[in-house]
DNA sequence: ATCATCTTTCGATTATGCCGAACACAGTTC
DNA sequence: GAACTGTGTTCGGCATAATCGAAAGATGAT
């Protein structure tokens, strides 16, 4: 609504998907804008540290003060804290890494990661930005998303021999998610990785996000599946009544 | 410069201190701007989803975007790429925790930690602001900061007891850094712990961060103090030289 | 049921941000 | 060394676009 506001935001996602450093005429291409215009809002959020130029090439790039306000979103995110001890607690009986992650966009976003107990030299994920698409988090989260055009509107990229990229193979992955209560993806995201995941709600019946557990697929999908599933379900159950979500009945047949 | 940009990045600081939800009249408060201006303010940034409301209370809380941007933003560090080697490297000789920092306003934000070897169990601080004045990783950046009085326009509190905040004081403190190119903190942030850094520079001698090991004051600050001084120093010479530093000479006396 | 407090909408006034054109500077090419 | 292409940056007038007072909904408390 706040034009000038509006295209600032852009600036910022520009800056942040992929390529880190870009000119101002760069810029002013993708956002579709004069480059005085361009200018203008970069000095204002170089001011804020948002943008930070580099003093040789007179590049811009994001600043420190996104990564200081990241921070204090996790701080203050209430799926994330009352994540804690449930994620930690599969992650146990699991016996895999655990992640919770919540909707962006069409993306989803890693906000919390409990390493697999054994194993410990992992990346940590949290921050990670994951197209919907490709990962059970990401199902979990659109099958009892209240708009769910908008996950379409955004091209369906694969990243992988086997994501799903096709409207309709989604679709019908959405209604089984819907029918379980349980998502489940094989190597779509990552090859050699797959992912079981439940959607998470809170106060008012709302989807806040999910739970689920990531590892080799062999691992996940083999004799330990059904084990695994219910961990999940419980965990996702337990975390979504400490949310305050009302009794889950939906999620049956 | 753009006030309306201005006052958004205004908002978003206000959401992130401290209190994680606010209304639109604390907001308009804190920044000094009448209620439907920031009310037209937040809707914008709503739909980029770097805030978001609250559906049951009415207020507004940063949004998952921005944890995107931080991801982002560390993502394209050049500092943190560079330095994740050579934090490794001086977590195993100092065996101690290793963190990477940058200056964002007058905070320190970490931007790598590496956990101490032995014990694993430790909350990644990756993010965090800490006042510049209250610990070793901001005293070794703000030795050789170009504008230096901008550090003490905020005011300057105290984290425990011995948190120097006098400018006089922490004037003496970054004239021993120059002189001899490290900083040592003695539980200035934290009850118990203690840190040694050293600042690193990039291309045209400019302070990029600092690096430096973090740990209880005893095991810091006893014997060992002399080795971990020339570890740290070491790996701030080795990452400066890959950012492209000119050979240091100033450290010296 | 009334009140108090909050978020939100509306609309006119005007300050504000926008962009075309021009500038300064760098690195290349002839 | 001069001309050229590519940067990032400055300037200023015009018209859009943002701002704020006042008032209307919405919500929960007394």
């Amino acid at each position: 609504m706040i034009q000038s506001v509006e295209r600032a935001a852009l600036i910022l996602r520009a800056l942040g998907a992929g390529v880190p450093r870009l000119g101002v005429t760069e810029i002013s291409e993708r956002v579709g804008l004069a480059k005085p215009t361009v200018h203008g809002l970069l000095r204002t959020l170089e001011r804020h540290e948002l943008v930070v130029q580099d003093a040789e090439t007179g590049k811009y790039a994001l600043g420190p003060a996104v990564l200081q306000l990241g921070n204090a979103y996790l701080d203050g995110s209430e799926l994330r804290a009352r994540s804690l001890l449930w994620a930690d607690s599969l992650a146990q009986r699991a016996n895999e890494s655990v992640w919770v992650a919540t909707l962006s966009g069409s993306r989803v976003i890693v906000l919390h990661h409990v390493f697999r107990p054994d194993d410990m030299m992992q990346i940590l994920e949290v921050g990670a930005a994951i197209p919907w698409h490709a990962c059970a988090l990401g199902h979990a989260i659109a099958a009892y998303h209240p708009r769910i055009e908008e996950l379409f509107e955004e091209p369906l990229v694969a990243l992988t021999g086997q994501t799903r990229t096709e409207r309709e193979q989604l679709e019908e992955a959405l209604t089984a998610v819907r029918r379980t209560g349980m998502a489940v993806e094989d190597q779509e995201a990552a090859l050699g990785d797959a992912g079981i995941a439940a959607p998470v709600f809170t106060r008012g019946g709302v989807v806040a996000g999910a739970i689920g557990v990531v590892g080799p697929a062999d691992r996940l999908l083999g004799v330990r599946r059904n084990d695994l599933l219910l961990a999940v379900r419980e965990s996702a159950r337990a975390l979504s009544r400490d949310l305050g979500a009302p009794r889950v009945t939906s999620a049956y047949g």
